[in-house]
DNA sequence: AAGGCTCTCAACCGCTGTGCC
DNA sequence: TGGCACAGCGGTTGAGAGCCT
């Protein structure tokens, strides 16, 4: 199949104006359908984009900065056993993105192996195997790392009136307004309250993101029919 | 100080899977 | 069953920071 590609893509590094635009969309009416959403949102972004913004940098629950041991050796471990399925890797790293994982993995982690493979084969195997003695699967070898669960943090404050748990999961579902709802799988308290102090910045400030389509505009009653599909949740079961 | 090189990460792309009509 | 729309995935690459000469 050929690839078609453009000779020469300008990348657009999103300012903090869009981020808070795609924000605050996301914060108060969810997320329905992302091709739809810049466009509601006012944004000049693809949904592509959006999603990717979302998913890999704004989005509440996702860690930053370095990985910790453990983390790295997680993913040497799995990426031995998984190959380069990076979002079956990051599903086993809560609050790490596949991108993240995906970079680290190229940029260093690929690299160590390499070389750890020619300098001594046994110092690489001893990692897996170290695993791999008390886990026989990558499902318990998180478990098995002390990579954090959601128990491992507060159960955050609910926004608004209604809050329900599925499983193990801190999956949340937040009523505001009694016209749209807002969901969050778990969040790190930490993030937690500066989304919420943002959130009700964004409540409390109307206009600001005026460009966004109100949720009571038949505009916005057309497209969110679609909205909320519980069983369509990206993180609806991270440790799997 | 300046230019080139390397590394990291954010963002883009095309492809594939899935659900709906 | 086929076509379409959309979401998600993994590979790739541009931008920029930092290092080296």
């Amino acid at each position: 199949m050929l690839r078609l590609r453009q000779p020469y893509v300008k990348k657009r590094t999103w300012t903090p104006d869009e981020d808070h635009k795609l924000t605050a969309y996301i914060m108060r009416y969810g997320i329905c359908n992302w091709n739809k959403m810049p466009k509601f949102a006012g944004l000049q972004r693809s949904g592509k984009s959006c999603r990717l913004r979302w998913m890999n940098y704004l989005r509440p629950n996702v860690r930053r900065g370095n990985f910790s041991r453990e983390e790295e050796e997680t993913i040497i471990h799995l990426q031995k056993k998984l190959g380069n399925r990076w979002s079956a890797i990051a599903a086993r790293l809560p609050y790490r993105t596949d991108n993240d994982i995906k970079n680290y993995w190229n940029t260093r982690l690929k690299k160590r192996v390499l070389l750890d493979n020619n300098n001594s084969a046994s110092a690489t195997t001893k990692i897996s195997s170290s695993v791999e003695e008390n886990s026989c699967d990558a499902d318990s070898s998180a478990a098995l790392l002390n990579i954090p669960t959601t128990t491992d943090f507060p159960e955050p404050l609910t926004y608004g009136t209604a809050v329900s748990s599925s499983g193990c999961q801190c999956h949340q579902t937040v009523e505001i307004d009694n016209s749209y709802i807002m969901r969050e799988t778990f969040v790190s308290s930490e993030n937690y309250w500066e989304i919420l102090s943002f959130l009700e910045q964004q409540l409390m400030t109307e206009g600001l993101d005026c460009e966004a389509v109100s949720p009571n505009s038949q505009l916005w009653h057309s497209h969110h029919e679609l909205y909320y599909d519980p069983v369509d949740d990206f993180w609806a079961n991270p440790l799997i």
